[in-house]
RNA sequence: GGGCGAAUAGCUCAGCGGGAGAGCACCUGCCUUACACGCAGGGGGUCACAGGUUCGAGCCCUGUUUCGCCCACCA
């Protein structure tokens, strides 16, 4: 295919999957422990997107990040490596085989457990991977070897590790406490997984008789269904109301039980009527009160939801009926005294929604106090680093105030609590491998039917998938890992655990960073959630946009932590990006015809570079050094843009319409190769840059281009060279481009078409100018459409008056940094509107001049004021001035 | 009840101590031999409000307001 014969559009489905499977079959995302410590390694673990999962945006946006990152740190030399990984996600995906077994007119009941898990591990086998082939269509650059599932052999067997560890240590236990109850998932959950939100609903106020006939006790009440099992009253030690009261009893009505009223630390005596009702069973506050109290607990709300027996007539009814109904009842007996609004928190189950109840049952909990300890020095001390900072502060109170953590789970799919109980002699006892036999008496055991939290098997993430306990040669080279990036929403569920974890069991932090990134929001602001439909198909957009146009969008506009909302439209500004870039490439390749960047003595001798190379080569190498500088800081976002700006604004929108005169004059062999040789260095230079955030266009254009190596994926990510950084050319260069702007500028003005070239007289204020602009000239005039061009030094003799004469009265005037230019505009102009345009610019110059003045004027700044800001606030205004005085003049020769 | 974040051009967002920015939208010209998914030019902002620090403040401090989030056992 002849290069002209390239398409003008860019096409990502002819490109990324064959870009993805010349990666893959190269074997690039594949890396090996490097034994040598001196190399720099860089070590992302993938955090496991469940297997129940589809992709979502929000995973979109950690996979972009992750693999900017791991492309980065590749091409800049470490031995980087990216492993992916699916998480079992106990209780939803025992949720979805539910559902699917209900859809059959199955209960779990009816398939039994070993039916059930099997089940479990088909759906695995099933949609485990299709996020996993979805992350692939993003261009994920994962050791796909490496990948692992937290049920994989590997990983349980570092779960049970830990579980019998910690057990042996004393730091797992099992005891009867609260915890948080969903009734609908029918198990228990740990504080993390409640979510607490408000809820509109009532206090009620009920009146319980003294036993003794003198009176009543009023205490209010958010659950008033509980109140069956209502073992005291609780009033405050200090308060004078119920001193006399305290040690008597009440009888509690419709049950007609006379319970105590004792004094409690924890009762607010402001509140309500300062008398609490207490029902140990069904609240955590309550149930702590009966403890230092010793106060009987009964049970009046089930594990299903509903009445006990312990309920009375109520037994069987679901708790909210049951309110109704004892609502009903109190208020027959006279003994509800106020119903009033009230909205209050109520926890609900993370993952179904269902109100959550505290019960208390046997459960497994972890001691966190000992485990917290170090996890939190090594987050004070900066040994682990957040990113942005002040999430440490989030992490840090919460695990200052972090209680035992509940990790068993009345579920069937994860991993099994490694606990047997003998049926004979009743001993108990965890066990690194299966038990046939009690180890003390030899007797048959059975196994503790409940599973972890999946959350524990995802805490050893960092070292189980590296062969932990086993000193392996990936535990030895890669952990701790490099960063770990993900949502903030999981600091607590996930971050936090890791830690601990992996200082408790490797000695070592899991990670160096945490990056975290924000949540991507539907337009409105609200939460994404596939349920309502409000959710984005990742896939969707890469279908219709590529996967680069979506990184790109994503990765934008965007800083860590920051939420960000989805706009549609932004697509298309990354898609326009996408084409600019491709038909950038295009141009170049055209254009390459008949020359080889890449033979010996190509690279051009440094006296043949033109202002513009040596513009545009200081601009590309400024750029490497912004863009290595920022993504050191996870600062994407802005080196996207950095990117963006110098390949759009710059080597496109300048250096490639400037190269064109040289390019097309095939009499300049030197000019035509020496723009030749920076177009293409600096095209290369700058795609480089890009390929981590775009790796499929990048890598299709590159392959097309004169080059070494055998994949820009691999190549060396580039370094910026000091000797190709000009300021001075930079300073030049923007007088040219000024010049320019101001010609373009007069022709928009006077409507002057784009064909017609004008002609345009030069007064450069002296030599300097005059030279700069000799040399320049070419550039000025294609980029301005200038014909007839005549450049006059102005000498310092040369007074104002004597200007005038020597140009057309007719002609519109511009003003550069020691540049003037008059433009006859051959009957296109007319005086009265030039005069217009020069008394706006005027106006526009000297508002600007004033700041400067008053600022200058002002001794307080001349004195205090660093001198380097004095001075260039001098130059701006000698600047300005200049351009005045002589935009004045010129409108002086207009009037007279 | 604590804590955090946001408030900057019509919209989505950068900027966080020394000349108010980008993309989209809008207006005016242009199919100029890379690109109309484009080019050139342009309009548009007392940077939420009130104080303070400073020679100088979207940028730092204090307070206020409005949204959003997280944490929390006042029934």
């Amino acid at each position: 295919m002849s290069r002209t014969d390239i398409p003008t559009t860019y096409d990502p489905k002819r490109v990324e999957e064959r870009m993805y499977q010349f990666w893959l079959d190269r074997g690039y995302f594949h890396a090996e422990p490097d034994p040598d410590p001196s190399r720099e390694k860089f070590v992302i673990m993938m955090p496991p997107p469940n297997i129940t999962g589809t992709l979502h945006v929000g995973h979109a946006l950690g996979a972009t990040i992750q693999d900017i990152l791991t492309r980065w740190k590749r091409m800049q030399g470490a031995n980087a490596v990216w492993i992916p990984g699916t998480d079992h996600a106990s209780i939803a995906t025992e949720a979805k085989i539910v559902k699917a077994l209900a859809d059959e007119g199955l209960t779990k009941a009816d398939v039994g457990r070993e039916g059930f898990l099997k089940r479990a591990w088909e759906w695995k086998e099933k949609y485990g991977n299709t996020i996993v082939d979805q992350q692939k269509k993003l261009g994920a650059s994962c050791d796909w070897s490496r990948a692992r599932f937290t049920m994989d052999p590997i990983c349980s067997r570092a779960v049970r590790e830990v579980f019998v560890r910690l057990f042996e240590k004393g730091l797992i236990y099992r005891g009867n406490r609260m915890v948080n109850w969903c009734v609908s998932c029918g198990t228990s959950l740990s504080d993390v997984e409640v979510e607490h939100e408000d809820v509109a609903s009532h206090l009620w106020t009920l009146e319980y008789p003294m036993a003794d006939g003198s009176g009543s006790v009023r205490v209010a009440t958010t659950r008033p269904e509980t109140m069956l099992g209502d073992t005291a009253v609780a009033v405050n030690p200090g308060d004078e109301r119920y001193a006399a009261l305290v040690g008597k009893t009440v009888v509690l009505p419709i049950m007609n039980r006379e319970i105590p009223i004792i004094a409690d630390e924890h009762v607010d005596p402001s509140f309500g009527t300062g008398a609490v009702k207490v029902t140990p069973a069904h609240d955590p506050n309550d149930f702590e009160i009966a403890e230092r109290h010793g106060l009987p607990m009964v049970t009046v709300i089930g594990s299903d939801g509903r009445m006990t027996k312990e309920a009375g007539k109520f037994a069987g009814l679901d708790r909210m009926e049951a309110r109704r109904q004892v609502v009903e009842e109190l208020k027959r007996l006279g003994r509800l005294q106020k119903i009033e609004d009230y909205t209050h928190a109520v926890g609900h189950c993370q993952r179904c929604g269902a109100m959550v109840e505290p019960l208390v049952s046997l459960q497994w909990f972890v001691k966190m106090e000992p485990l917290a300890k170090p996890a939190l020095k090594a987050v004070y001390d900066g040994d682990v680093r957040f990113v942005p900072e002040r999430f440490a502060r989030t992490y840090l109170h919460w695990m200052e105030n972090v209680k035992d953590w509940c990790i068993s789970r009345q579920l069937w799919w994860g991993h099994r609590i490694p606990v047997w109980y003998c049926k004979d002699c009743g001993h108990m006892f965890a066990s690194r491998e299966n038990a046939a036999a009690c180890e003390k008496c030899g007797g048959a055991v059975d196994q503790d039917p409940d599973v972890l939290d999946t959350w524990f098997s995802s805490a050893l993430w960092t070292f189980s998938t590296m062969g932990w306990p086993e000193r392996t040669p990936e535990l030895e080279a890669w952990h701790p890992t490099s960063v770990l990036v993900t949502g903030y929403d999981i600091i607590f569920f996930w971050v936090a655990r890791m830690i601990f974890m992996a200082l408790e069991f490797t000695g070592e932090k899991p990670f160096d960073d945490v990056l975290l990134h924000g949540l991507i929001r539907n337009p409105d602001g609200s939460k994404m959630s596939r349920s309502k439909g409000t959710g984005v198909n990742p896939l969707d957009v890469v279908e219709q946009y590529g996967a680069d146009t979506l990184r790109f969008t994503v990765i934008s506009g965007n800083t860590p932590g920051n939420d960000i909302r989805w706009r549609p439209e932004r697509l298309e500004a990354s898609r326009n990006f996408c084409n600019k870039i491709w038909n950038a490439s295009r141009f170049v390749m055209m254009n390459l015809e008949g020359f080889d960047p890449l033979a010996p003595g190509a690279e051009p001798d440094p006296a043949d570079l033109t202002l513009a190379d040596r513009w545009i080569l200081s601009r590309f190498n400024h750029t490497v050094q912004r863009v290595t500088e920022l993504l050191g800081k996870y600062d994407l976002g802005d080196a996207a843009r950095t990117i963006y700006d110098f390949i759009w604004s710059e080597y496109c929108d300048w250096y490639i319409e400037i190269a064109k005169s040289r390019l097309y004059d095939e009499a300049d062999t030197v000019g035509r190769a020496t723009a030749q040789w920076v177009l293409w260095h600096v095209l290369g230079g700058a795609l480089k840059l890009l390929h981590p955030f775009m790796p499929f266009i990048t890598e299709g254009i590159w392959q097309h281009l004169p080059h070494e190596g055998e994949a820009i994926m691999v190549s060396a990510w580039p370094k910026a060279d000091a000797t190709r950084l000009d300021d001075a050319a930079e300073a030049e260069m923007s007088v040219i481009m000024e010049t320019v702007r101001v010609i373009r500028n007069v022709r928009a003005e006077f409507d002057v078409v784009p064909s017609k070239r004008i002609e345009a007289i030069f007064h450069a204020a002296d030599e300097g100018s005059s030279a700069l602009l000799e040399a320049n000239l070419e550039v000025v005039s294609r980029l301005a459409g200038l014909g007839k061009a005549e450049i006059r030094t102005m000498g310092a003799e040369v007074a104002a008056g004597a200007t005038a004469e020597r140009v057309p009265e007719k002609a519109a005037h511009g003003v550069a940094p020691g540049i003037e230019v008059y433009m006859p505009l051959a009957g296109l102009i007319d005086i009265g509107k030039e005069l217009e345009r020069l008394y706006r610019e005027v106006a526009k110059a000297e508002a600007e001049a004033e700041r400067y003045r008053t600022k200058l004027a002002n001794p307080a700044f001349v004195e205090r004021a660093p001198a380097e800001i004095v001075a260039r606030q001098r130059e701006a205004l000698a600047t300005v001035e200049e351009q005045l005085a002589k935009i004045r003049q010129r409108i002086a020769q207009l009037e007279a």
